[in-house]
RNA sequence: GGUCCUGUAGCUCAACUGGAUAGAGCAACUGCCUUCUAAGCAGUAGGUUUCAGGUUCGAGUCCUGACAGGAUCACCA
């Protein structure tokens, strides 16, 4: 039982002894006090007033004076109006602090035997990434990580839409303008080739339209009769009907693509267990269409097309199959969300897509219910904003775009002049300053994106680029680097820093006891981080409890302090904040630099 | 127009799911390097939580209605 878990029982037994009131455990919760009180945990009396039949001060008076005498960790109390503020005695913190400290898997939840596919970044293949694809590639491989840590086995999916109109567009406007040029002939990396010529097309085409439009055409007309489409949409019927030309250009530039992925998925640290390709699946999901109308949660309309009636639960009336039999986007999802559990037997299903396919997925969602899919309560999209610039909205076809492996490149260079700026790591070789570069730029980049909630749109102004001070990711990692120079002279001078004399502590300062009230914190907040779906929670977390070091840190001595009992308990209580640091950060995807 | 999301300090974000005097960072100002890394610490200033009602002991949070921004409502993906 822990610390809020003990209170909160001598409190659900005082309302038996006292009031001779019966409630659910459930129903007390404790809360922090606030700065300005005494105490650690506050209890608020207001909803309890009916049961106790007292004021709230005579109320929080009565349950105080019981915690004092029934509840050992509880030494004092004060009543301030309703809420009674509850403080913890220094033992109990120390005796916390040893059990923390010497818990192995800490930050590690005990195995929820139970399965779960983060599906992230589904790129499509016809252009490099962008800004918006960082927001959904950290932010999946943080939730996939944070899930594991609340003990689930996660399974991180990519599902590539390698193949559609899109993907002619770069094929037809290459085979026009491309003279055979391959990366290695232009020097591009595979992704940014085929995304120049997916800007070509654009371009081409929109030239196209004029001249039809000065020709009388309606806009509309000349959008769809201008040659460079016309092409496109044959391509993309030659490719479905398995034609060898065209099916090899497509394998082809798709190659050149993966192989410009691959290095920004390195770079950006992110990796994946299981790959699917549009390609395999997007003819998937006919057979459920079929159920669905033995089933009669769809139906049939007189011109052929199949439909789901979701207006009981506040939606609309939605086709799942066209009338000339051919699937619609939603038909091969559902038959993809199938396969994943087929695949795997998973109970749970994230899917990390941004807002603007909330509708889908929630008809998605109630259409797998209604089939009465065994994973269905388990389906979640995970619906985070776009991220805008200053100018607005990016626009990949017309290349107004933050281009991720230029961003990255240009993190990793701020954090050098940065870094060459402050002149702390002489002594650095030149790999292993061009590491700490990298891990300086990303885990600003990283922790930018990942510290606000998810389902909010943000905004990213590349001029002012990235903070290093205060709020960030930098900041987080120099509070670890300050503890690992702390380590590495404690080792150096012999000292033991093992839990073994902590007991005879009987003074903990402030700072001190605020440390290891944050600590105690760090397993609640990687629950709460799992359940809400919410890199941002331990984000947070990982800075306040960064903040609290280095109050503590600029407060008390270590190396000076005269009583040894004392210096070890300060440099355990680093040791375990840096290791509490380094584990919450790896669960964010970000690394943590010994020295910067 | 229907539906959904968002609106908090000049700017970027919090607020433990209804609790106390709404907190951090940036920017501004004032202190602190002869002590373990000043990418730090301490402090000052900054608010009618978009607006108007309502619910109750108590509302940034819940309900209603405005206003503003965004998304979505295809036999597109």
């Amino acid at each position: 039982m822990n610390l809020e878990e003990q209170i909160i029982s001598s409190l659900h037994q005082a309302f038996k002894d006292l009031f001779d009131q019966e409630i659910s455990i459930n129903e007390l919760s404790l809360q922090p006090t606030r700065k300005e009180f005494e105490g650690t945990f506050t209890f608020v009396v207001f909803p309890y007033l009916k049961l106790t039949k007292l004021n709230p001060e005579a109320s929080g008076q009565k349950l105080g004076e019981y915690l004092l005498q029934n509840c050992a960790v509880v030494p004092a109390f004060n009543v301030v109006k309703g809420f009674l503020n509850i403080s913890v005695s220094q033992n109990s913190w120390i005796e916390i602090f040893g059990q923390l400290y010497n818990n192995p898997s800490f930050g590690q939840l005990s195995t929820k035997g139970k399965r779960v596919m983060v599906e992230y970044s589904s790129p499509n293949t016809n252009k490099p990434l962008h800004l918006g694809h960082l927001r959904n590639n950290f932010l999946g491989f943080a939730v996939s990580e944070i899930m594991k840590a609340n003990g689930y086995e996660v399974i991180k999916a990519n599902l590539v839409n390698d193949r559609g109109i899109h993907i002619c567009k770069s094929m037809v406007a290459y085979r026009h303008f491309g003279n055979s040029e391959t990366p290695e002939s232009s020097g591009l990396k595979g992704d940014h080739l085929a995304g120049k010529y997916y800007v070509i097309f654009d371009k081409e085409y929109k030239k196209q339209i004029n001249q039809l439009v000065e020709k009388g055409l309606s806009e509309d007309e000349a959008k769809k009769n201008a040659p460079l489409m016309l092409e496109a949409q044959e391509m993309l019927r030659l490719w479905e009907a398995g034609d060898k030309e065209v099916v090899s250009l497509w394998k082809l530039m798709n190659s050149w693509v993966y192989e410009g992925f691959d290095v920004t998925y390195k770079k950006m640290g992110v990796d994946f267990d299981k790959f699917y390709y549009e390609s395999d699946t997007y003819l998937l999901g006919k057979n459920i269409v079929e159920e669905g109308l033995e089933k009669g949660v769809f139906y049939k309309k007189e011109n052929g097309s199949v439909w789901v009636d979701l207006s009981d639960e506040g939606l609309d009336e939605k086709l799942v199959l066209r009338a000339d039999g051919t699937s619609v986007y939603i038909t091969q999802d559902m038959g993809t969300c199938d396969l994943k559990y087929n695949d795997f037997q998973i109970n749970k299903s994230v899917y990390v897509v941004g807002n603007e396919q909330d509708y889908h997925f929630d008809v998605l969602f109630k259409i797998m219910r209604k089939l009465g899919r065994p994973y269905g309560d388990g389906l979640y999209h995970l619906s985070y904003g776009m991220v805008d610039l200053p100018t607005g909205k990016m626009k990949s076809r017309e290349g107004t775009v933050v281009d991720a492996d230029d961003l990255i490149q240009e993190m990793v260079e701020t954090a050098e002049s940065h870094t060459k700026e402050l002149g702390k790591i002489d002594g650095f070789t030149a790999d292993q300053a061009a590491e700490l570069y990298e891990i300086l730029g990303l885990g600003a980049l990283k922790y930018f994106l990942l510290k606000v909630d998810p389902k909010k749109r943000m905004l990213f102004n590349p001029q002012e680029s990235i903070e290093f001070q205060g709020n960030t990711g930098p900041f987080i990692q120099y509070s670890h680097a300050r503890i690992a120079s702390i380590l590495r002279k404690a080792d150096q001078i012999g000292v033991d820093y093992s839990s073994k004399g902590f007991e005879e502590i009987n003074q903990l300062e402030d700072s001190e006891r605020d440390l290891i009230v944050i600590l105690n914190d760090f397993e609640k907040k990687i629950r709460q981080a799992g359940e809400e779906y919410s890199p941002s929670v331990l984000a947070q977390y990982l800075f306040d409890l960064a903040k609290e070091y280095n109050k503590f840190y600029a407060e008390l001595p270590i190396f000076n302090e005269k009583n040894s009992s004392i210096q070890a308990f300060r440099i355990a209580l680093s040791a375990l904040t840096a290791k509490t640091i380094r584990k919450g950060m790896s669960l964010l995807g970000i690394k943590v630099p010994d020295r910067m």
